[in-house]
DNA sequence: CGTCATTACGGAATGCGTAATGATA
DNA sequence: TATCATTACGCATTCCGTAATGACG
């Protein structure tokens, strides 16, 4: 039995007549005799009954009609999803983020995705940049917003956004009157930082300009998360280096100023190279296109 | 696209592997992977992600892998059905039957029936023999409980019972302490009858018989059900002559006598001749097991 | 170099069309 | 006799098998 047989027989059925069937059919009426009695054989069931003059469905011709339009419809239904999927407007993304990409990167590319994938599931996780490495090569997430830069070869990334590091101070440190700041001017100066391994990128800058000034910072705290950061900021345990994009997280006892001396901070959505989902595809346009580089977050 | 094509494709995507799936359908690579091709280009979406070394599904895939399981699986289901269907295990009937037969054949009946096909949806329907006749030959009931005769040869009728004809009295009535009636003696008697049109071949039995007596019964008053037969007996209207299953219609006030000189009166299972169906049959060999000829009602 | 999928090609099955036959009103 | 379905038969498609080729680890 063939999706064929079961057109044939709705056809006829609709029809009751075996020529205006094979008409709308595009075909003659033998062949179409034929594939029925096929399908009657292989049923073992007498589905029309023939009087020569008029057909007429058995009692159990009926039951095949209503059960033969549901699987032709199943049929339809399969071909118009696997299309639409193809074409990447169903399905499931699952994005990794690091939690600075929640203050503006992230909110900008999941609304303007959504508004444009509504039947696309998306799932969020929030991973350090580290982690979601790792889970992309896992095949656990799909595409991840990341602090560049990666190291695995199957990972490709992109920068979308790119912020200047501001100077994050509790409200009455001295600093926080200069007319400007550079990096210079921390030495000696108690530092809250973002753990390496949260942001190895930032970790690794500030140290190492730090150094080609000529001194260590005095790092006072770490914290895995920018928000702790902050507070511990707000505690007037130090100051910290964070991108622009963090002052999203308000504070009465912190203030934000610029910073000389630092290069901008970027954010990156990292894919495995080889994925070549239609739904990841999109979601990468989109995510080139929500965010404007250079832009202050 | 045939069932042929998601047959295959189910297959390679549940082995992961043309090789084990083709040896799975009883077939060699080559056609499957022709197939699936042809699959895929119908549908214009890549449904597998060939590895070289693995195969994988596209997110497209895993969407039609599971909306393919469902196809095949209504498939499956309507050819089921239609055997059931063309077996007589699901279906409708729809009987009608006159007044008298619910005293004793139509349970006995249904309930072998039903305990026989119980996947066939029974619909009774209370109408008189005549009524019968129209509603056999407008399609409207596909068996019915009847008073024989019928007129149309297009109907075939066959009798599952006889019972005997009993006189129904008033308790307090002068022929009830009679050692034996015959209907001679009901001469002069004032009848209650039951309408001809209800059952045309008792009302005629009976004035025919009278007459060979050489009389004409005196019929007090006619009505079109037992029940109310039986109940203007009880009023003291006058006697009337039932079968004996009507003495499942109780009443203080009435005595049942047996009565000579009246054939058995028939019951019969009437249906459209040219009517195959399979559920019919079922049920006519039930009605012709389920009541006792000759036995009393 | 071995595994696994695809391409190439030939044969057999079969689906469809034309023509003839049959059945029924 | 006219209509409509089935049977008869030939052709073209196509589905599948065998053999050869290609790709990846």
């Amino acid at each position: 039995m063939e999706l064929r047989h079961l057109m044939y027989f709705v056809a006829v059925a609709e029809e009751r007549h075996f020529g205006r069937a094979a008409q709308r059919l595009q075909m003659t009426q033998p062949p179409l005799s034929q594939q029925i009695r096929q399908l009657e054989e292989e049923l073992g069931v007498t589905l029309l009954q023939r009087n020569a003059r008029r057909v007429e469905l058995t009692p159990a011709g009926e039951v095949f009609l209503d059960e033969a339009r549901k699987v032709l419809a199943q049929a339809e239904r399969a071909v118009e999803l696997a299309r639409r999927a193809g074409r990447g407007e169903l399905g499931r993304l699952r994005v990794g983020f690091v939690g600075s990409a929640t203050y503006d990167v992230l909110p900008a590319v999941l609304r303007m995705f959504r508004r444009q994938r509504p039947g696309v599931n998306v799932v969020l996780q929030e991973l350090s940049t580290p982690q979601q490495e790792e889970a992309l090569l896992d095949d656990r997430i799909d595409v991840g917003f990341v602090r560049p830069p990666m190291s695995s070869n199957l990972i490709e990334v992109t920068v979308v956004h790119r912020s200047p590091c501001v100077l994050a101070l509790p409200a009455n440190h001295p600093l926080a009157n200069r007319p400007s700041i550079g990096l210079a001017d921390l030495r000696g100066v108690p530092l809250v930082m973002l753990a390496r391994s949260t942001w190895a990128g930032l970790y690794d800058t500030v140290l190492g300009l730090c150094r080609q000034h000529g001194f260590s910072p005095e790092i006072q705290q770490e914290a895995r998360e920018f928000q702790t950061v902050i507070g511990l900021v707000a505690g007037g345990l130090g100051v910290a280096v964070v991108p622009a994009s963090a002052r999203n997280l308000h504070s009465r006892d912190v203030v934000y100023r610029e910073i000389g001396g630092l290069p901008d901070m970027e954010m990156g959505v990292a894919w495995r190279r080889k994925d070549s989902s239609p739904v990841l595809a999109a979601f990468l346009s989109v995510a080139r296109e929500a965010v404007r580089p250079r832009d202050e977050g």
